[in-house]
DNA sequence: CTGTTAGCGCCTTCAG
DNA sequence: CTGAAGGCGCTAACAG
């Protein structure tokens, strides 16, 4: 099997010639930019365009009027494959500007230097290309190094952020997710809520667990430290740490699991006790990893990472920083709860 | 927060002058074109394109040399996130041939109108950018209709393939992948095994099918009817079709379930009975979700679809095709057992 | 081995 | 309202 059509190569003066104009003309009626062009000229270059096949060349434009139109987008899609919706939500916000993605990917959680390295290059293969300004993702919420490279261009971060604080980033709103979450509980009648929490200290972690005391708080409910327990983000985790809970004397009759992975655990030790959910245990997770939360049985209330809107706001924050514009250090993005079966 | 820096300007004439050589030159050592050139003036030349901060710009080079290095991917990545290896694959196989990966995605698993729309839309931009290739990537094994446009361009079709066979192909070998899972159970001693396949007639399905009598063929085991029920690709779907399948007066020992989100359910239906994985009843999955086949306690030993290896056969092939080199219309990638517990 | 000379396809003043 | 002319940054013959 072999390549069958190749590429026209029609120009901008092959479409002036067959519409009986001049190249600027043409230029002016695809770009919009002069107002008052006869009706009957502009419709005789488009006919001229659409027969023709021509399909305006990106590069050449770019290196004419010194604007690309592009925005780079790093992220490490590979090793976290949920955050995918990041990407969709920067596309369609770009797409709306006239703006167009450059994806690029990385293969690591990198803090170490060959991540780091890699990141260069793929940042440096992005520059070549012109962008006008640069979006980097993460799959999870944290502090990262970023590149120096990423200087050369306005940049943002998304779903994460610099120690220096030097770059503008938005993040999602974990304490406002954690109080949802608890505060469905809540509202199902339940006073004795356990929360599994990260034993690794991550921006995830603390703002859940200030999440959960502010909506015990608000509620009058009393904080139990005993009901506050750790492992790590597996569902393995969730399963030991939901086992020490349920041990308690005086067990708890809901539970908040740190994330959907601890639930898939916790729901695994309460159906070895014969419980049912939300029957005597009623379960909230967090990061709606669908894979997950949506197949469990019963499906899980959980509370959904808003990385579609991330990737927006981060493409919105990115335009107005590229034309100069004064933009916020930090946005919070609120994270919304996903009513399933287990509460 | 504002912009910072701005991106410098620094052109190849710049890096000539400074290093007292004509752009020529430069274009000669940056692109190793020329042999013989003296080593001092190359460190030189390189010299000053490092304390310059030259970046070459890449819209100009396609400009000039009519060859953008660009390869596209359009990709439905969005909708079913964990098929993201592909682009990790097509990328890193990209890169060592110095092509570049320009990455485009799609909301939906487009058969409707909107969504070829929409992926024409996103083609043509691609097409402006002046690729010299294009891949088109599916979340999920099955026939898709390739837009009319991709017809510009050499294009390969990456886990997906055209109904009229007009397209180069790479699939996963889901026979070979049927017949692996299988192989594994019957090699633990299994001789009543229970097939879970989808009740919707799909690639996966019919191949995991051809697979699992086969090696019940190759094993001298007999097929019997009663032990292949189907159900829909879900965990509920999974823990339907195990319930039928204990229910049987003669009940399996083994389970290879369709997909890994059944064997999920499956899980459910063999612990409410109060029975042990791999003890009483052995399972293989399919696909390897990550999320749930490494979480599910015991971890659940499944068959690994080749999204990377599907990704990188996708760009070799394409790369022969833009060189005018004759392909094979359809590729088939082997799928490997992947050893968890639950075997 | 290095410099000169043309464009690549498009945008953009500036005249007409 | 439209055309002519120059140039964006780079590559690619072709000379020297």
């Amino acid at each position: 099997m072999m390549a069958s059509k190749v590429r026209s190569d029609v120009t901008m003066a092959d479409v002036a010639a067959a519409a009986g104009v001049s190249r600027t003309t043409v230029s002016f009626v695809l770009n919009k930019r002069q107002a008052g062009i006869p009706e009957e000229t502009r419709t005789r270059v488009l006919e001229a365009v659409s027969t023709l096949g021509y399909r305006p060349n990106a590069g050449a434009r770019a290196l004419a009027s010194q604007r690309s139109d592009w925005i780079g987008l790093l992220t490490e899609i590979v090793t976290a494959p949920f955050a995918v919706n990041v990407i969709k939500g920067a596309k369609d916000r770009a797409w709306a500007d006239h703006k167009y993605l450059l994806i690029a990917s990385t293969d690591d959680n990198v803090t170490d230097a060959a991540g780091l390295a890699d990141q260069t290059v793929q940042i440096e293969k992005l520059l070549e290309q012109r962008i006008e300004g640069l979006l980097l993702a993460a799959t999870w919420h944290r502090a990262i190094t970023v590149p120096d490279v990423a200087r050369e261009v306005p940049t943002v971060l998304v779903n994460c952020f610099d120690a220096a604080g030097e770059f503008p980033s938005i993040v999602p709103d974990e304490v406002g997710g954690g109080v949802v979450a608890t505060q469905r509980l809540v509202a199902a009648g339940h006073t004795r809520i356990g929360f599994i929490t990260f034993e690794d200290d991550i921006p995830a972690g603390q703002g859940r667990l200030r999440g959960y005391t502010r909506a015990l708080e608000a509620a009058g409910l009393p904080f139990e430290p005993t009901l506050v327990t750790g492992g790590d983000a597996t569902a393995l985790g969730g399963y030991d740490a939901a086992n020490r809970l349920l041990d308690l004397a005086e067990r708890p009759t809901a539970l908040f699991c740190g994330n959907d992975r601890m639930a898939m655990g916790a729901y695994d030790a309460i159906k070895e006790r014969g419980l049912s959910i939300p029957g005597d245990l009623a379960v909230t997770g967090f990061d709606n990893q669908e894979l997950v939360s949506a197949y469990l049985r019963p499906a899980l209330t959980t509370v959904a990472l808003p990385f579609e809107e991330m990737g927006a706001a981060g493409v919105a924050t990115l335009t107005a920083l590229i034309q100069g514009e004064e933009v916020p250090s930090l946005q919070t993005v609120s994270c919304s709860l996903l009513e399933r079966s287990s509460v």
